[in-house]
DNA sequence: CCTAATTTGTAGCCTCGTCTACACTTTGCC
DNA sequence: GGCAAAGTGTAGACGAGGCTACAAATTAGG
């Protein structure tokens, strides 16, 4: 009844196609964003005390080592890291490079909200959740933006 | 046996609890965007056509009739919606008043944006992924930076 | 060096979001 | 008024990500 009247309020509102393929590129996002939390976390680990076990992986994200032992199984399903039992866990080329694009990405987003004039720590917090879905080319935008202040 | 040799290096590393309470909380955020993406757009729907109907829904969003009916399912459950068999989806209260907020919330981050220098088809895409995780006190901030020029 | 605490791994269960396939209304049209 | 098309709903499967509970290995301390 409807899908015959077209057009006929709101132009504003965008295409059907345009609006699928934008929500479905969230979705996509979301489903890498632990992965990419996981690969930081385990490059930090890494760097600043010589090993990342899955237990110190599970308490800073706060969930069960169950569930990190699980997640860092999918990584290596998905060739970013290396794990032999009880020998903790260790990243492949692959997953530092993601790590170095992750961190890089994560100090931009924080710095741009900081130069907005959010206080630090809520930068801090939401970075956490946006970085996930700053596309390359908003990414250039941020430094565009911080370079000219 | 690293347990014991804390703060050794890296002191920019964040506490333990701080990080897990971060992740927390965009693990909460995520949860809740789906239902407020769909809780805006039925809103949309309902206001540019006068019905919301789950196919539209559906392929508004890209996804199968069925994964539109058992979201719109969930959404009742949660007490933002209401529909009866065959006869459209329609919101509650609280869920028009949800869908107003998060429409504000999307404009504004887009505004913000753009602002920034993102191009405005990349601030609308990334700002479906990003408005999620946009704290109060960030979009206080977003807002107060739009004003100031 | 042996025992106790810690860490690691496994198994099983739950919910969410997605799908396909099938069944049933409702609507539109001749 | 009846039939085909479109829309709606239900069932069942799957993977991701979470949990608890139990079992096995490793590490630490006396």
């Amino acid at each position: 009844m409807a899908a015959k009247m077209e057009r006929v309020a709101k132009p504003q509102m965008p295409t059907e196609a345009a609006q699928a393929h934008r929500f479905g590129k969230a979705r996509t996002a979301q489903s890498t964003a632990l992965l990419e939390d996981y690969v930081e976390l385990i490059s930090d680990l890494l760097a600043s005390s010589g090993e990342a076990r899955p237990t110190d992986v599970a308490r800073r994200f706060g969930v069960s080592h169950a569930t990190a032992i699980k997640t860092i199984a999918r990584l290596k399903r998905e060739g970013l890291a290396t794990s032999k039992p009880y020998r903790g866990v260790f990243l492949t080329q692959d997953g530092e490079a993601l790590a170095e694009r992750v961190r890089a990405r994560h100090r931009l987003v924080v710095d741009l909200l900081v130069a907005i004039g959010v206080p630090p720590d809520c930068a801090e917090a939401d970075a956490e959740g946006i970085e996930h879905h700053v596309s390359d080319t908003a990414l250039d935008a941020f430094r565009h933006f911080l370079a000219r202040r």
